[in-house]
DNA sequence: GTCTATACTTGGATAGAC
DNA sequence: GTCTATCCAAGTATAGAC
């Protein structure tokens, strides 16, 4: 495994367990069984290393959302599809990492602009993938989906907050199956033809 | 102005000018104008602190809300109400210093069961406010209260974080025009006679 | 209760040997 | 490209004068 490869890993990790606040570069070199002065020599510094450390985990999750959310095309699809993909981030720990990374932003300012480009892309596909599925419904929604986009975006971010500072995903849960239950009522109420209720029809 | 006054709203300012990570003592010292040596004397170390100003600006923000949310008794007015203390919060900080406080716990970890602590208050308010309105409708809504005011507590926490990143509240703006849209349009469609339709009607 | 001085630790960063 | 050694800045914390 190539030293920049590890010293990325060895960041994203320690991002995840300790924080912003705790990732310095000697933590991260403890984690990854590494020499500290590599990540200077790599990245010029920690900063730059986080920033290259979200873009790894931000492109490796944003293509497994493209996989399993582009072929969706009804509302109950797109929640059981986000609610699963979002149960392997808890996991995978990206939200986490992210949200560590905006916190952490108000510390080290030049980092604010840099964070932006890397979450603008995140509420993009929201809205693209919300787009989709509500122009299929034979009504107008009266959400407009680039609004929508945006507090999705931002509940993500704070369920895993929460989720992460209470230890227990059990609240995260529940919301998905509600999520997932109601958007199944939508779609029956409003249009049958276009859901998985075609079965019921 | 008392010193153990000067030295938490010292705090609160580096917490939402700098967050968790830029929040030293030596910062908060420089902020307030004050000895360094003195927030050993009076709270004994950085994060005990940290936790008194944030028990400081909940307890502040509670009084406000609780003002502000305890005689509403429709939904559209919680939403309205809802929205104008958010502006309030978005002004005064007092979310961001939650985000920031959430965020840096994961780097002291004896941190976090005390947090959690000070959370959970501003999940059951939410849930009351919630049960309180839901309860005056004419049909079962089939979301607990308790699982919408977790979402919304997370809700308020990734807005306010997207927020303060973007240094840009219109998007924030726009989501509580909307809902606030949103929720007097269910009260016209499921009960007119509790809401502020009244009117119409 | 407050200030100065200081001890000690951790973190960012680089020079220079290998 | 990697490691050792090291410098310097910043952070926590305390002792002791006032």
């Amino acid at each position: 495994m190539e030293t920049r490869t590890r010293i990325v890993e060895a960041a994203l990790e320690t991002l995840k367990r300790d924080g912003f606040a705790g990732t310095s570069a000697r933590a991260i070199a403890a984690v990854g069984g590494l020499n500290q002065a590599l990540i200077f020599y790599h990245f010029g510094g920690v900063n730059e290393l986080l920033l290259a450390a979200l873009d790894e985990t931000s492109d490796r999750r944003m293509a497994r959302y493209r996989d399993v959310v582009d072929g969706v095309q009804t509302l109950p699809e797109l929640m059981a599809a986000a609610a699963a993909v979002y149960r392997e981030d808890l996991e995978s720990g990206h939200i986490k990492v992210l949200a560590e990374m905006i916190a952490g932003a108000s510390s080290a300012p030049e980092l604010g602009p840099e964070i932006v480009r890397r979450v603008e892309p995140w509420i993009d596909f929201a809205r693209d993938a919300i787009a989709r599925v509500t122009d299929g419904l034979p009504i107008t929604v009266p959400v407009p989906a680039e609004d929508a986009a945006f507090a999705i975006v931002a509940l993500f971010l704070g369920i895993e907050l929460l989720t992460h500072l209470e230890g227990d995903t059990s609240r995260a849960e529940r919301l998905f199956d509600l999520g997932s239950g109601l958007a199944t009522m939508v779609a029956l109420l409003v249009g049958p033809a276009t859901g998985p209720a075609k079965e019921v029809n």
